[in-house]
DNA sequence: CGAATTGAGTTTTTT
DNA sequence: ACTCAATTCG
């Protein structure tokens, strides 16, 4: 491949940033200007005019789609099968380098990790035992996540400890907690990172050696990284070649002291830093650039950069605010059949956007009702569900028994009789002797004469895991069937559930035990965006990194975005709008916003009134349409002549129908009456055809 | 010990 | 409105 491949279609400014290598680098990168291809090209670059082996090139990235696109590319562009070089998140990273020298740290190196859920478990049991309040756990686990973010650890929290009250009762907690990640030999998801930290502070040569390993590092979003992320980088960074890319605008993790720490903080740390602004907005039309730009312009205390944008001027941005978030719903769900019956675009280029995961629902039953297929990202994910979640604890049991969090779990489930009772006995007896769940119960079962039925039921229980950890050696679908067969578990449970449970045993095939748990628990709402034909919703936090032709953003209500709970001070706001305009920058060609006067909120009925930020927009750049009980006339502008679809009585817009040569298509547009009908109709695979009913001889399904 | 009923708390976003 | 957990009864 040719060196102008890799430049073929790029700004100056990206191929300035590409070609940079004499020191370390700071990409300031507005919305939609390209930043990751900017990652993905120079490491391509890297690896073919700088000579540098691809496995020394550390690539990090906040997702791991991101990474996996990254890694798709890379692969293309190599004509080759895709390599697992170092790209990944910051955990991804960590992990590798734990796996090989956690020991180090007194860890054994088959320790587990524990998710969020694991956490909250141990952390309930913590709670209890210290008599503390145990519906605290939630705000518990939230500030040891973040207290571990921000890399404090145990010992240190509890001598910055304000000295009363709440405060000294958390350090407890923490520390009780973290020694007990270590006796279960687990860490947990921040543990990673942290761990990693300590690693390179404590053994210098550990990190010498992985200094030298990465010769040249890349990050993406790093605006976004939390302290203990920038820390685990900054270390590497130590021999300076390095290109991040930011964008402070985009920056929507909060952590303590504001916005665009990470830049400034990268600048004080490595002032040599040459700093490049990437402007010019590939992505959005004209008329959503000015939009979204004058809404965060708003914002103080921003790098100031501007966003040139290349493109057309396209169409008006859509307002609408309506009575009712049901007529809400019906306005989307009616303007994504009108963009959708004009042919250009398919559902899979559309996406909803909005605040909170609660209001999909009336969307939702919305796209229901018309039959337009949708997919919720980040939704139910698959790997939360209980029953999956029982099987996996077996599994972390299997491959360490002394996982306390996860043996409590299974121990009684399915139900062998070992109750709340025996359970405490057992606990206070391993407290006593120091010794992990596990073990506590092999002895009473070695005990011999004791031949209470209690006894009994452990005895089988130690002979179920044993025989389960014989097969710790085949792949995951295997241990899956084991488990299933020699516990039981399963044998009362619903057909759909197991259903999920096959779909589980289908994913693993033949990923081998070890390599299964790592993936689960390094995988957040890890879904594929774009393959199905269908209209993705999820939250604006997600939607971070996608882009789609037709973006709709809902619920444009003050309360909602901005969320009340952020409404306290000047940050929180700022907070907000960078939210909202991270859902803005998602759109290339369409951008439809809409609120709605009165909205279920907490199961009342609540009057809402527009969100500030709209006041921000430029109305020139709208069509603002307003349908609420107080009739406010509609700003003129041209805007967009309503299009209306006639209505045929048996063919409609968007039903499928069968055609004996072409098969099954679905109607996008009607024309005509009666007997003149004629139909636009879509067949997958033959493309648009136009068809007079009289003639055709369709069929409707 | 387990099932069922009642009651309380809950919805901000993510790795 | 809905989910999750604790309490009480069998």
């Amino acid at each position: 491949m040719k060196r102008d491949d890799l430049f073929e279609g790029l700004s100056e400014q990206q191929k300035e940033a590409i070609c940079y290598v004499e020191g370390p680098l700071l990409v300031l990168a507005g919305a939609g200007s390209g930043k990751t291809k900017v990652i993905t090209h120079k490491l391509l670059y890297l690896e073919r005019e700088e000579g540098l082996p691809a496995e020394g090139i550390l690539t990090v990235t906040l997702t791991n789609r991101a990474a996996s696109e990254i890694r798709h590319t890379v692969a293309e562009f190599m004509n080759g099968p895709e390599h697992n070089y170092p790209i990944g998140t910051p955990r991804w990273h960590c992990l590798q380098i734990l796996r090989r020298e956690i020991t180090a740290l007194g860890y054994g190196t088959d320790f587990v990790i524990y998710d969020d859920d694991d956490r909250e478990a141990l952390i309930r049991h913590i709670l209890r035992e210290f008599n503390i309040y145990e519906a605290l756990y939630k705000g518990v686990a939230s500030r040891l996540g973040y207290l571990k973010a921000s890399l404090v650890w145990p010992e240190e929290f509890v001598s910055t400890g304000d000295g009363f009250g709440f405060d000294e009762k958390l350090a407890k907690v923490y520390v009780r907690y973290q020694d007990e990640l270590k006796r279960c030999n687990a860490v947990d998801c921040d543990d990673l990172v942290m761990l990693t930290v300590r690693l390179f502070r404590e053994f210098p040569e550990i990190l010498e050696q992985y200094k030298e390993r990465y010769q040249y590092i890349l990050v993406d979003d790093f605006h976004d990284l939390s302290p203990a992320e920038y820390e685990f980088l900054r270390l590497l960074f130590a021999n300076r070649n390095f290109t991040v890319t930011a964008d402070d605008d985009q920056c929507i993790m909060k952590f303590k002291g504001g916005e665009s720490r990470n830049i400034y903080k990268l600048e004080e740390d490595f002032p040599e830093v040459r700093v490049l602004p990437l402007e010019k907005n590939f992505r959005s039309t004209q008329n959503i650039v000015k939009v979204f730009g004058s809404v965060i312009s708003r914002n103080t205390s921003r790098k100031d950069k501007r966003i040139r944008p290349l493109r057309e001027k396209g169409e008006k941005v859509f307002f609408y605010w309506l009575p009712t978030e049901e007529d809400e719903a019906k306005y989307v769900v009616k303007n994504i059949r009108e963009v959708y019956l004009r042919g250009e675009y398919s559902y899979g280029d559309m996406a909803i956007l909005y605040r909170i995961p609660s209001q999909s629902r009336t969307i939702e039953e919305a796209l229901k009702r018309e039959k337009i297929p949708y997919r919720v990202i980040g939704g139910e994910n698959f790997y939360e569900r209980k029953e999956i979640r029982d099987l996996i604890a077996y599994l972390k049991l299997i491959q360490n028994p002394h996982d306390n969090v996860s043996l409590r779990r299974v121990i009684n489930l399915p139900s062998r009789g070992i109750g709340i009772q025996t359970l405490t006995k057992l606990e206070q007896e391993s407290k006593v002797k120091g010794t992990s769940l596990y073990e506590t119960i092999k002895e009473v079962c070695s005990k011999r004469g004791s031949n209470q039925p209690i006894v009994e039921r452990l005895r089988s229980f130690v002979k179920l895991i044993e025989a389960l950890r014989k097969r710790a050696g085949d792949p995951v679908s295997e241990i899956l069937k084991s488990i299933m067969e020699l516990s039981g578990y399963g044998l009362n449970l619903s057909e759909e559930k197991l259903q999920y449970i096959g779909e589980l045993m289908a994913s693993t095939e033949e990923t081998g035990l070890e390599e299964f748990l790592e993936k689960v628990s390094l995988m957040s709402s890890y879904d594929d965006v774009c393959e199905k034909d269908s209209v993705s919703l999820m939250t604006i936090p997600m939607s971070r990194g996608l882009e789609f032709p037709v973006v709709f953003i809902i619920g444009l209500e003050e309360g909602l975005i901005p969320y009340f709970k952020t409404l306290e001070d000047e940050e929180g706001i700022s907070d907000e709008r960078r939210l909202f305009y991270l859902g803005m920058t998602r759109a290339k060609d369409i951008l439809f916003l809409t609120g709605a006067k009165k909205r279920r909120v907490l199961s009342r009925l609540q009057e809402q009134e527009p969100s500030r930020f709209l006041k921000d927009i430029p109305r020139q750049y709208c069509a603002w349409i307003e349908k609420s009980p107080c009739h406010i006339p509609a700003s003129l502008g041209d805007g967009k002549k309503p299009k209306t679809f006639r209505v045929a009585t048996v063919y409609k817009t968007g039903c499928r129908v069968r055609h004996p040569k072409w098969g099954i298509g679905v109607i996008r547009e009607c024309y005509g009456e009666g007997d003149e009908m004629k139909v636009c109709v879509n067949f997958p695979k033959v493309g648009l055809k136009r068809l007079a009913i009289k003639y055709a001889q369709l069929e409707r399904l």
